[in-house]
RNA sequence: GUCCUCAUAGCUCAAGCGGAUAGAGCAGGGCUCUCCUAAAGCUCAGAUGGUGGUUCGACUCCACCUGGGGACACCA
């Protein structure tokens, strides 16, 4: 089903392709209630551009045009704006046919892609900290918008399972291995063992030879060494997918740095000898000189002592993801400061003749209370465990407060729900670019713009449908009397427009934001609006349609954010 | 030094290719549960860092300035 915006725009071309073939009218919903449900500007901009007075077109442009199935006259306004009001009957109908829509309104992409979605990306032998937290949400969010939209979605877990720290870790094992602390919190000693042969290199140069040495024979394959590698990635990815599966979280794929090992040294001679890389102070680079950005920043594959790097690894990865999937394009929600290594990428990768598009999805930082990034170095960091613990032990605490009736196992699955969801939303809900300093209160906020709000409209809506006596029947037509009955129905049809638009420049929150919208909206209509005890059968059905509806588009609009939606709370 | 990014109410955040009177939440005051879940609703107050420019129209685009965060050859 076309949303209203979609058939205004078509109709509004329609009338204007005689005069202007080329032009695509913009359509977008009314600023503000007193203009109706959507505006036009093709007036002002078309006036502009040829020079007649805007009002005067728009006028011509009204009166030509026809949309009486489904708005009021349009009205001419202001600079000259055309202002459309959706008809009662228009959104009834278009209400009625969302309720027997299973997809709510929302078209599949036109040109569906295969996409490979690289995000999370922690680190093994450290544990996941609030850093990694926008990442995996965000990265989980776009996978499942994407795959509703109908591309094709494949994730992929680039874990950090490879590289220098394994050195220290493995001298550790060796030396300082507490083994029921290792069964107790694996990462945790795995850090501390770390932390330990880092403290002890800074004055003994004896440890660090060593240290190094261990990981040289794990770089030859050694296999005492081989096997402590091994055993650490798998103890720390238990940890990871403990995690993983409270936020809900899985991943198609899971090739981490390792994986692409054996690949690095061949394909950095393939480029020499291309010509893609060249050799520079001793180190194999790939130059970007025509490139006014890049121009005198290299980006080196090869170390001068024949060690490869993060970038090399990276253009493995995608030699190997373009040959394995042809994907035609793939995503990295990877932190913003990472974001000339990703145009270095790109420019390298097309070099090579790839054609996947390759996206980099930044995002902003996450401040500690000096306004630095939280760091794992520089010490107080939040773990993600302990956020996601505590976020449900705060929700545990008003449930139990609030619902003291439910039985245990039920106020501990809404507790998850609650909880996980608040955290969720507070990193979904705003603008992915924009740094934060991490706040308890913020990230547990139950009240005002949040999931809890969100989910608690959802549950009102279930609340009324478990008290229904018997079945409903849907009128074929709804009676939208009330204003506030109508501003829900036109809401509820702007749903099919929204969600493409996360994907259009990566922004969740529009989602977030139409989905706080709605809620506000129905709550509105629920203190307004009786259901059940509506006047008249006609009208109670009525009513439980546009809360079917409601309900289905939060809960769907909550599930594409990674949220669930409880039926209680 | 060069480049990237951000700057909106006391605080934390919004604003769908430039649109009409810039929206919320928190914090504070005052109301609303014999009524489908009050994690709610209603109500009072407050803001686009600075200077110019483009435009009928600018939080949005351009230039410069100030201030945060970040990146910039052998870490990941």
């Amino acid at each position: 089903m076309a949303t209203p915006r979609e058939i205004l725009a078509h109709r509004l071309k329609l009338t204007l392709e005689k005069t202007f073939p080329d032009l695509m009218p913009e359509v977008v919903p009314a600023t503000d209630p007193r203009f109706g449900d959507y505006q036009t500007n093709v007036a002002m901009v078309l006036g502009k551009k040829n020079r007649v007075a805007p009002r005067d077109l728009a006028r011509q442009i009204v009166r030509e045009l026809d949309v009486d199935d489904i708005s009021e006259p349009p009205e001419v306004e202001g600079a000259g704006f055309i202002n459309f009001r959706l008809t009662n009957g228009f959104l009834a109908r278009g209400v009625a046919v969302l309720f027997g829509d299973e997809r709510l309104g929302v078209g599949v992409a036109e040109h569906p892609g295969r996409i490979i979605i690289d995000f999370s990306s922690p680190n093994v032998a450290k544990p996941m900290h609030v850093g990694h937290i926008r990442s995996t949400i965000l990265g989980e969010c776009l996978a499942r918008v994407a795959r509703f939209l109908g591309h094709e979605v494949i994730t992929d877990n680039h874990v950090g399972d490879w590289g220098t720290q394994f050195g220290k870790v493995i001298y550790g094992w060796k030396h300082f291995l507490d083994k029921a602390a290792l069964e107790k919190n694996a990462i945790a000693e795995l850090v501390r063992l770390y932390r330990t042969v880092n403290a002890l290199e800074e004055t003994d140069e004896a440890v660090r030879r060593a240290a190094r040495e261990e990981l040289v024979k794990l770089q030859r394959g050694d296999v005492e060494n081989m096997e402590i590698w091994r055993r650490a990635v798998e103890l720390s990815w238990r940890e990871f997918q403990r995690l993983y599966e409270l936020l809900g979280i899985r991943f198609d794929e899971r090739l981490g740095e390792s994986f692409y090992n054996d690949a690095l040294g061949g394909l950095c001679d393939r480029l020499a000898a291309e010509g893609v890389a060249e050799m520079s102070e001793g180190a194999l680079c790939i130059f970007f000189r025509d490139d006014p950005v890049l121009s005198d920043k290299p980006m080196i594959i090869r170390k001068s002592d024949g060690g490869f790097l993060y970038a090399t690894t990276d253009l493995a990865t995608v030699e190997y993801r373009v040959r394995r999937w042809n994907p035609s394009a793939i995503w990295y929600v990877v932190g913003s400061p990472q974001t000339l290594h990703f145009q270095q990428l790109s420019a390298a990768v097309r070099r090579m003749g790839v054609t996947a598009k390759l996206q980099h999805i930044a995002f902003g930082s996450i401040l500690g209370e000096d306004r630095k990034i939280m760091r794992t170095r520089t010490g107080e960091t939040v773990g993600l465990a302990e956020l996601l613990e505590e976020a449900v032990e705060r929700a545990r605490t008003i449930v139990t407060e609030k619902r003291p009736d439910l039985n245990p196992p039920e106020s501990e699955e809404i507790a998850r729900i609650v909880g996980l969801g608040a955290v969720k939303y507070a990193e979904l809900s705003q603008h992915r670019m924009t740094d934060y300093v991490f706040s308890w209160s913020k990230m547990l906020s139950f009240q005002g713009n949040t999931a809890p709000y969100l989910q608690n409209a959802y549950v009102r809506i279930r609340s009324i449908f478990r008290k229904l006596d018997g079945i409903f029947v849907a009128p074929e037509t709804l009676t939208l009397e009330a204003a506030e009955e109508r501003v829900l129905a036109a809401k509820l049809l702007q749903f099919g427009e929204i969600v493409p638009l996360v994907l259009e420049d990566f922004r969740p929150n529009l989602l977030a934001n139409y989905l706080y919208d709605l809620a506000i909206i129905f709550h509105a209509f629920y203190e307004a609006c009786p259901v059940l005890k509506a006047e008249g059968a006609e009208r109670r059905d009525s009513r439980l349609v546009l809360c079917d509806v409601t309900g289905r588009v939060l809960g769907t609009g909550l599930g594409l954010l990674g949220i669930k939606s409880p039926e209680r709370m």
